[in-house]
DNA sequence: TGATAATATGTTAACGTTAACTGAAAGATT
DNA sequence: AATCTTTCAGTTAACGTTAACATATTATCA
C-alpha cells in the first residue's frame, strides 16, 4: 500500500542535505541577502533534486501577505464576467500576483461565503463584481473596515476606502436612445427595467433623459420589465424577459417603433417576439441592445448595441487594488466611470 | 492618518478578554472537545464583539489542509468552462469545500503558474480542464507524483493516481455523422480537425467510423481544419476557422451536402459562409455542431448539435476529487466516459 | 596598520493555530 | 466508599517560514 501523501520537503531538509543553516536556504530560495556563489549553487542543487517548493501557508503566516488577489463574480455565464476576469488576471500577473476567482451565483449567502473564503485565505485584496445585496454588502463593509483592500466593479457600493470602477450606464442609455431619436423614432420603448439592478436603472434614466431633452413625453406603458425578484437570475435568462416584455409591447394599441433593451440578451428575446409577430427589423421596429456581447454579431439582423469597455474596467480595477495593497497608508476612495460606445448595426439602420 | 491595516484579532486576544486559555477559545470556535455552556457563551460574546476570524494560513499550516480545491480552466470564454465551474463549485460546497478558479489562457507557462499557485497555497486537490500541453503536463505529473489529489476533465492525461472524466467524443462524433447519413447524405465534410485537440480528434474518429460502417469512403478533401498552432486560440476564434474552412469546402468541384463541425462556434462560422454563398440550410447543406452551446438555439436555422453532459462532468470531478482527498490510502485511477446526446434542430431537418 | 565597510553565514524568536497531553472536578457505577 | 468515566480547561510543542540580530571573515581605505 502506497503512502497517503509524500512528506512535504521543507527548508530543514534542504538545509541538512546541503550542510547549511535553514536561513541560508531561505536566502537562496528568495534571492535575498548575501549568499556566496558556491553556497548558492550547492543549495540549488539540493532544491532541484528534492523538488522543493516553499510552503505557502507558512510563508503567508510569517510574511503576512500572500501575493494573491480574489475576484468575486456573480455569474460566470455572462460574457462580461469572463472578459473582466481575463483582464484582471492579466494585469495582476504583470505584477506577480495570482488571481483566485470565486463564483457566488448571485445569492447573498454565497457572496458572503466567497468573501469569507478569500479573507480566510488571506487574499491581499478583493475585487467584487457581484450584484449588490444587503447581506453581502454588510459583510463587505466589515471587510473593508478591517483594512482589506477592496475594489468594486460595475456595481454600487459606497465606502470611504473602497474604489469604484464602472461603465457610464447613464450616458450609454442616453446615447442609445438618442440614436433612435436621430433616426426619427418617437415611440421608443425601454425593455427590461429591473428594480434590483442599479445598472439597469441607470440605463433607464439615460433613456428618460434623452426623451426629455427632445421633448418626447415618456409613456409608462412603453417602459416594461419585471418586478419579480431576480436576485438569482443569470444573464442568459433575461432573454425570456425580453421575449415576454416585447409581446406585451406588441399588444399595445399604439405599439412602439423602436426598442431600447437593457442588455443584449433581452434584445435577442425581443427580436424573437418581433419576428414571431411577422414584423421586420428594423423597418417595423428598430432595436438597440447593451453590452455588445458576442451574440450581438450573430443575430439577424446584427444588433446595434452599446459597448462598454470591460477590459479597461478589469485593468483599472487591478491597478487600483494593487495600488491600495502597496500603499503605505489608507487611501481615499477613487471613482472611475468609463465612456461607452454606440455600435451601430443593422437592427436600427438598413444601410449598414 | 489612518493606520494601514487594523491589527489582526487572534485567539490570544479573545483568550485574554474572556479570561480563558487560547485552547479553550479554539475549542469554542471549532466546536470540538468539551466546553461548558457558560464558557462557550462568554467566549462567543467576545468573538462576536471583536469580529474574530481564524487565520487561515496559521490554520492550514497546523492542520495541513485548507478545505479548498482549485480548478484550472484554459479558457473562460467558452460556455463549457462556465457550466463546468458552476457545477464543480456547487458540489464542493455541499461538502464544505471552497473553490478557487485559475485561468491559464491556454499557454503552457500559465498552466504551470496556475498549478503552482494552487499547490503553493496548499489546495487540498486540483481539477484540471485545460488543454493538454507538454510543459503543463510535466508539472502536473510532478504534482500528482507528490501525492496531491488531481482529477482531469475533458482532456487527456494518463497517470496512475489521476482520475479522468470526459464526454464520449468518439461516440458523439459517430452519432452526429450517423444522423447525417440517416438523412441520406453521402458527401459529408468534417470541419475543424485540430491536431492539437484530442477531443476534436476523437470526434473526427467517430465521424470516420460512421462513414466506414456505412461503406462511405472518406474523402480527404472533405476533412478540413487548420494545422496552424492554436494552443492559445480561445473557443470563439474557431468560428473564423469554420468560416474559412467552409469557404474552402464550397469551392470544391463536388461540394459536400452536409457538414459536421467540431464545435458550435465552428458551425456558426460555417453557416455564415454557406449563407454568403446564397445557399440554404439544410436544403442545400445540412450542418451539425457539437457542445450545444446557448448559441446553437439562436442561429437561423437552429443548430443540430451534440450535447455533452457538462454539469455531470463537474459533479463527478468534484466527487472523485473529494473521494481522493478523504481517502486513507492512494486510490487507483478511475475513468468515467459519459454519453453524449444528439439534439436535432432545423439545421439538418426541415420539419423540426 | 588599524579602522571601516561589505560579504557571508548562523541563531533566535516569532507569525496564529491546534494536536497531544495533563490535571482536576463532577457524575455514574459497583 | 472506592473506582471508573465523563466533562472541562490549561500547558506544551509543534506546523514551515523569515525578520531581526549576532558573529565571523574578507576587502577597502585613510
Amino acid at each position: 500500500m502506497t503512502a497517503l501523501k509524500k512528506k512535504q520537503i521543507t527548508l530543514k531538509d534542504i538545509a541538512e542535505r546541503s550542510g547549511v543553516a535553514m536561513m541560508t536556504v531561505s536566502r537562496v530560495v528568495n534571492g535575498t541577502g548575501y549568499v556566496s556563489e558556491e553556497t548558492h549553487r550547492r543549495v540549488m542543487e539540493v532544491v532541484d533534486e528534492l523538488n522543493y517548493r516553499p510552503n505557502g501557508a507558512a510563508r503567508s503566516l510569517k510574511r503576512q501577505r500572500t501575493e494573491t488577489v480574489g475576484l468575486v463574480l456573480g455569474d460566470l455565464s455572462n460574457p462580461y464576467s469572463t472578459v473582466l476576469a481575463n483582464s484582471v488576471r492579466e494585469h495582476l500577473a504583470v505584477r506577480g500576483y495570482s488571481l483566485f476567482i470565486c463564483i457566488s451565483e448571485q445569492s447573498a449567502q454565497e457572496d458572503i461565503t466567497a468573501f469569507n473564503s478569500l479573507v480566510d485565505h488571506n487574499a491581499d485584496g478583493i475585487i467584487v463584481a457581484t450584484r449588490s445585496n444587503t447581506g453581502g454588502d454588510k459583510r463587505l463593509e466589515a471587510i473593508a473596515d478591517s483594512g482589506v483592500p477592496v475594489v468594486v466593479v460595475g456595481r454600487d457600493f459606497r465606502h470611504k476606502t473602497v474604489d469604484f470602477v464602472s461603465a457610464d450606464n447613464l450616458t450609454g442609455g442616453f446615447e442609445a436612445t438618442q440614436h433612435l431619436i436621430d433616426l426619427g423614432h418617437k415611440r421608443i420603448a425601454f425593455l427590461g427595467g429591473n428594480y434590483e439592478s442599479r445598472n439597469s436603472l441607470k440605463r433607464l434614466q439615460g433613456y428618460l433623459n434623452a426623451l426629455r431633452l427632445h421633448g418626447i413625453e415618456a409613456d409608462k406603458r412603453l417602459i416594461t420589465g419585471s418586478r419579480e425578484t431576480s436576485s438569482r437570475v443569470p444573464g442568459y435568462s433575461t432573454e425570456k424577459m425580453g421575449y415576454e416584455g416585447m409581446k406585451r409591447l406588441l399588444s399595445l394599441p399604439d405599439r412602439p417603433t423602436a426598442v431600447f433593451a437593457r442588455n443584449d440578451f433581452t434584445a435577442v428575446g425581443a427580436m424573437l417576439a418581433i419576428k414571431e409577430a411577422g414584423l421586420t427589423i428594423p423597418q417595423d421596429i428598430a432595436i438597440v441592445g447593451f453590452d455588445d456581447t458576442p451574440l450581438a454579431l450573430h443575430t439577424m439582423p446584427a444588433l446595434t448595441t452599446v459597448r462598454q469597455p470591460v477590459g479597461l474596467q478589469g485593468q483599472l480595477a487591478a491597478e487600483m487594488l494593487l495600488n491600495r495593497i502597496s500603499a503605505k497608508k489608507v487611501l481615499d476612495r477613487v471613482e472611475r466611470v468609463l465612456d461607452c460606445e454606440l455600435i451601430v448595426r443593422s437592427s436600427t439602420v438598413v444601410a449598414v
